[in-house]
DNA sequence: AGGAACGTTGACAGCGCTACCAGCTAAGAC
DNA sequence: GTCTTAGCTGGTAGCGCTGTCAACGTTCCT
């Protein structure tokens, strides 16, 4: 019969209900819907709960309720600065609620993607954030049956599993690049690394913004499959300085790639922006406090982090948003390495061109 | 009788033993110790499970076995490069096995630590991963209690919980300043943010390094509970010199302080080092490729994450470490923004002090 | 006053798995 | 040939919580 399990001495839920004078379930309803008991006895249950420090199993919880307090999060590295900015986002929106994040790197692999995809979704999470829209079709009919609520972030795309919140790579390079023409450039370089899915379309930007001007020229472009530095940066832009010495400015897929330019022109005394301009992309904190100050593509890492996590949260709760595709747009913020009129003016932030898709 | 709770048409581990013709125990000890069964079961409840798709359910599991498969990791920061890397050697430590990771940030609070810490450790983790030395006193008699292996990381103290895994920032820090010694630097200013336990530390071998050289000034400091930041090195760098404008290097807690400060260096035409030399703190990735290359002290951040991981996984399946402290250690990376005599010479990494506490 | 409607509470069974122990078979010891 | 030992397997009984549904008491309506 009986067995000798440690009872560990924890406290359970059927204590906390003795010693509040209810019934167990009724314990069970203050945690999940303290609005369905009577106010004296929710006052009840909350004093022993606090005088016992009950601190609820959820295991168990999970096992009867066939459902888990858990968001997943499948992100494709932990390194890229990018990434934890939007993670502080969903840890900052996931604060303080019941919901605990379940991180997962996919490192940049649509196959380990699959994969973790699967672990996951057999422990009925609470909800999904995934990065990007480019999954294997596997992949994509998992999620299509999975019964929680589902976020991709980073970019945007035309058939959302469920709910999508990014902005257009695509068009934030156009931009970029219009702004570079507007500066006079007209022989812009591209430099990118790791090429993935998103910077794949910032080149697609790129590539189309300098066809539609007649400018486009296949020796423009340096990319590598490498993943991204700030030396990597001085590398490529060194490789297409050898190619083609008479550039007049450089795209940056990122800003690691765009520091690391700005310090191989120094180490070659080219000054910027006279002789190069240079913008990069995402904008992060040094692009500001570099000398010259660094033009790039501002990008909402932390809000698209945040809002997704809170738009995740209100539709498990099953409040779904009215509007469940998200564009946090862009700004191109203009800053000395990109302005060739005014290139010894003040660090200043003297203008921008902002963007949202459609 | 009976409910009409939703089947869910999931595996169970009943369907695989049934498939597989033996016991559901037999089928629940395949995955929790193989070598159990005899070679022909174990092949027939591993193609069983393997044909219909067999996913354990971890609360299910969690509630029979009492313990959970997840080691909780507690750091300060998701922001901080620093512990990004440390969190990826972590990641992938743990990759492939069975244990998953839960995060959680404190963001530099000790009480927050404490509350998330309770949280924590009532769902029974199989391991604790905690950053620092420096908890409350409750959150350290938790840890005392617990009943998991438990690594402390990011530095080393007298009296280890159970396992921990750092390097000395005391150390590391005057190792740095005799560095600047050694180049004939004498009026050395600090600067430093956030001033979170292991910054102070850096404060404090800076400051015992200084008094033994009969060269400690109170108004060689500069530091701020700010959040670090490029920028913040620049301006604090900047209250430094309007304070001492004869300075002859500057010690930064980390390597964003320095970038800022050799930024500023540029922007009031200073030259580095021959004017002001120039040393920071961890060894980040740019520093290498910043005009001059910068000095740093570099500190093996993913491989303590890893190793931290490891030893406690380790330690989990019973497997305790002869060692349970370890070291491991710095080293000060000359480089041109610190080296006085060859300021102008290539970019090299001349020569290192390594250090090793104990 | 009778009945419906609502809000609140509790009994029961079981979520899917594993700890414990007993039993069974085959191999080795004497 | 019997006894012991080891290796393997299975039965039983929960782990702590919640879904379902029935029952209760109260209020409100006609």
């Amino acid at each position: 019969m009986g067995r000798k399990r440690t009872k560990s001495g924890k406290i359970r839920l059927a204590e906390v209900a003795e010693l509040a004078g209810v019934s167990p379930i009724t314990a069970s309803r203050f945690f999940r819907n303290p609005e369905a008991l009577s106010v004296a006895k929710r006052a009840r249950v909350e004093s022993a709960a606090r005088e016992l420090g009950y601190v609820p199993n959820l295991a168990a919880r999970a096992l009867a309720s066939q459902r888990t307090e858990v968001i997943a999060v499948l992100i494709p590295s932990l390194t890229n600065n990018v990434f934890s900015d939007v993670l502080r986002g969903i840890y900052d929106a996931s604060e303080g609620g019941r919901y605990s994040i379940q991180l997962s790197n996919t490192r940049y692999s649509i196959l380990q993607e699959e994969r973790l995809l699967r672990l996951f979704l057999a422990q009925k999470p609470a909800g999904l954030i995934v990065t990007g829209i480019d999954q294997t079709a596997e992949s994509r009919a998992m999620l299509e049956a999975a019964d929680c609520p589902i976020v991709q972030i980073m970019e945007l795309g035309p058939a959302p599993v469920d709910m999508m919140i990014g902005f257009s790579h695509y068009e934030a390079a156009r931009a970029a690049i219009a702004h570079l023409f507007a500066q006079g450039c007209r022989r812009i370089g591209f430099v990118g690394a790791r090429m993935d899915p998103r910077v794949q379309r910032r080149l697609d930007g790129y590539v189309s913004a300098m066809k539609d001007a007649g400018l486009f020229d296949q020796h423009l472009l340096v990319t590598t499959a490498t993943p991204t530095s700030v030396t990597l940066g001085g590398t490529l832009f060194a490789d297409l300085l050898g190619r083609e010495p008479n550039i007049d400015a450089v795209f940056c897929a990122n800003d690691d790639l765009a520091l690391g330019v700005l310090f191989e022109c120094r180490r070659r005394d080219i000054i910027v922006p006279d002789q190069i301009a240079i913008v990069g992309f995402n904008d992060l904190e040094f692009m500001a406090s570099a000398v010259p100050t660094l033009t790039s593509v501002r990008t909402n890492r932390y809000e698209m982090g945040r809002a997704a996590a809170t738009m995740l949260i209100e539709a498990i709760e099953g409040r779904r948003p009215e509007q469940p595709v998200l564009d946090l747009g862009f700004k191109v913020i203009e800053r000395q390495s990109s302005l060739a009129q005014r290139a010894d003016s003040q660090p200043a932030l003297s203008g921008m061109a902002a963007g949202r898709t459609k």
